[in-house]
DNA sequence: CTTAATGTATTATTTACAATAATACAATAC
DNA sequence: GTATTGTATTATTGTAAATAATACATTAAG
């Protein structure tokens, strides 16, 4: 369910704790869903319980989860990270573009780019390239 | 001319290749300006000269500037900058976007507000609240 | 030619922090 | 009461950035 990349700059806990915002918001994991125990997913990953829980802890401090000793820890409303997410990615997509257009990137470029990417579904779109 | 931020995550080598990017292509920069020398700037911003070296070496490797033992570090030609910054951007700003939807958000609303950021200058519209 | 200033390279050491290790404690279920 | 779970603590290890201290190479200036 969790895939590390240990050639990763961003550390384990913080892998799993974007994971697992990923999975709730995607759905995979539904409310009141139980998580692995602490040590088995340790187990399973092959890294300390220490990196799990530190996981888990952040997890249950945005409200993504929440555990309690000696039941485990569990999904809780999907509707929190789905918040969580977007106010995150709109955060960083309006920082990028802010920056973007300050150092002298065309308004105009940028929007056609979004626009075929978002409603077109023209991946392929490439701004930085002239016959566009 | 540069500044660090020691809580960041980013390593000071990094800080400043990232930061001189910018002041190529902001114009603050400009073409065969002499940059600091290794010792000098490393003094000013109280780092390491190998720190300041590390960054140099890597702005030159990717085209940024170009660096001649005994005479000093210049600025080479924006042009090569601007599209360094160009497709870097639009790599982040299109990865951003295709995980987005690829979770969910609804690719109208992420147009509406490219498009009241860029084209309307709308810094405080805020797709996350309802009123929009 | 000598000197100073520049970029470049090398090796060792220090520092910061993630990750590990080994326990212990606390709460819950059975 | 035992097992399973989350939580907390302390110490240790590993890694990569940063520092430290030099040395070398090239250029400009005199």
């Amino acid at each position: 369910m969790f895939v590390l990349d240990y050639r990763s700059k961003l550390p384990i806990y913080e892998q799993l704790q974007t994971q697992m915002l990923k999975l709730i918001v995607g759905g995979v994991l539904k409310e009141n869903d139980q998580l692995p125990a602490v040590r088995t997913l340790a187990m399973e990953l092959g890294v300390n319980p220490n990196t799990v829980q530190k996981a888990y802890a952040e997890c249950e401090r945005v409200g993504m989860i929440v555990s309690v000793t000696g039941k485990g820890s569990f999904v809780s409303n999907p509707a929190v990270s789905m918040q969580l997410y977007m106010k995150e990615k709109f955060k960083e997509l309006k920082a990028l573009i802010q920056e973007s257009i300050e150092y002298g990137l065309d308004p105009n470029i940028i929007i056609n780019a979004v626009t075929a990417w978002c409603e077109k579904g023209e991946w392929d779109y490439d701004p930085t390239q002239s016959s566009h």
